[in-house]
DNA sequence: CTGCATCCATTCAGATACTG
DNA sequence: CAGTATCTGAATGGATGCAG
């Protein structure tokens, strides 16, 4: 259902509201992309997000490839999430779209 | 709930978010960037949305500042849909995203 | 420390049908 | 032609508790 046969393959925009469609997609990925975090690490700087949260989403980016999972064999457990090299070339867009919310919040403040 | 005090107003990347979150935002904006459009010929474009749906999404979109509806009061009704200064200066992190969606394509097609 | 399973609440796309 | 109202089902964010 929704768009069918071609469309849903060839159209780069629907794959990107797929992979963005994480309420939480953008933070993380913006965190990632400064440093190799462990899990708490990021829970730490995403506060009010619970683990269990924490973890479905970090599993969806995972799955769509866009960060890496490295584990640890080791007690305590160490795992440390990373961009992959697709998430790495979304970066220059986050930037670009972390700049017109800038200008967004600056338009709708001025607004009020 | 979520993101508690200045995290929500300081942070563009949730505004991102907010404004994306429609399924068919980033489409709805892509042809509207092109072209002027009225409400039938926008769902003409995409086949397999009711106009209910789209109905919905263009106005969340409208509400959102992204787009311009303009009426016109005659018989039958005419009604066209635009972007908004803001929705334009989107655009280039519209293009940015729509280039990494062909990479991604390009990537996961030769991973399968 | 990290992750999974479960349950709940909400949100939202989509379908249908009705109005001017 | 354009829009609204209502209902449904699916998806998903989030809370809690349990387990390596």
């Amino acid at each position: 259902m929704a768009i069918s046969s071609d469309m849903i393959k060839d159209c780069p925009y629907f794959t990107v509201q797929k992979v963005l469609a994480g309420k939480w997609s953008l933070l993380i990925l913006h965190f990632l992309s400064e440093e190799t975090l462990r899990f708490n690490e990021l829970q730490r700087k995403l506060d009010n997000l619970t683990h269990a949260t924490l973890a479905k989403q970090l599993k969806a980016l995972e799955k769509s490839g866009l960060i890496v999972r490295t584990e640890f064999a080791q007690i305590p457990p160490k795992v440390e999430y990373s961009l992959s090299d697709l998430g790495r070339k979304l970066q220059p867009s986050l930037d670009s779209l972390f700049e017109w919310g800038q200008e967004y919040l600056k338009y709708s403040s001025s607004k009020n």
